[in-house]
DNA sequence: CTTTCTGCAAACGATTTGCAGCAGC
DNA sequence: GCTGCTGCAAATCGTTTGCAGAAAG
């Protein structure tokens, strides 16, 4: 984690370190709004701007979710491979971590996919789209 | 199309047409800009707004890319259940039709994950990432 | 000491909204 | 003629950037 920001000449310095250690306790993806709220003292600009840091060193990834942008640790830190469960309703996101059957077929398939159409894949997603456990309970 | 706005006490108006037009036109999803640009004429606050209207009575679904949102039909206009080539360098997005036996597999999957975190599916991405035919070639 | 990082405030681009007049039914 | 739509310009939101001083190595 910081030989990566050190290799990329980066410093490890104390806010990006509260972030890493906000991402890591997350059990989900985190949105900027998020982590500004749970960790104050570390401001936008410093959010915004080491979220980038961190992405081109490899320790972050930003997901795409519909809504919100949201952020997390790299698969090669957390050792987990997931996908995700979308709410539609509250844009809430959780994750999943899919059998390696379902992976499996997955992968294959979509390398023919991939190959059919010229198209160099590095990496998939495989998200559910819906309503949360709390919107169905009407929580 | 047009009875789905007037059950919705919308009206099929000029812009509304038109932005219907350019989304059938289409053979990959568009995004606001590249409305604006095809289809002069119609204002910005109008292609946003109509958008959402369109959204709202089922005539057009928005797909997040992780670059840019972009638009098209609904898939009950179409006929056509398709996901999506994600190319991470252009912030291209080309469709691809998923073979039966894929579809099938991945639909009954997700199923049981859905079951098992008491999430309300109603649909999935299934989405390759990587780099597109011109990026590989060079273009 | 040099380089990178910080916090602030200003800039920015994309999207939304308020409003007075126009268009669809 | 009523209601919903339009175009414009102003407001707003999330994100980025410039800069002078602080901190890391």
């Amino acid at each position: 984690m910081i030989d990566r920001l050190v290799a990329g000449d980066h410093r490890p310095s104390r806010n990006r370190r509260l972030l890493v250690w906000a991402l890591a306790d997350a059990d989900r993806p985190r949105s900027v709004s998020e982590l500004l709220e749970n960790h104050a003292g570390v401001p936008q600009s410093s959010v915004y701007r080491n979220l980038r840091v961190l992405e081109r060193v490899g320790v972050a990834v930003s997901v795409a979710t519909g809504d919100s942008i949201r952020w997390e640790l790299d698969e090669s830190l957390t050792h987990r491979h997931h996908h995700y469960l979308l709410c539609r309703e509250r844009g809430e996101v959780a994750t999943y971590e899919p059998s390696a059957d379902l992976e499996a077929g997955v992968r294959s398939a979509l390398s023919l996919v991939a190959a059919s159409h010229g198209f160099d894949a590095d990496g998939h997603r495989l998200d559910l789209v819906g309503r949360c456990r709390d919107c169905c309970s009407g929580v």
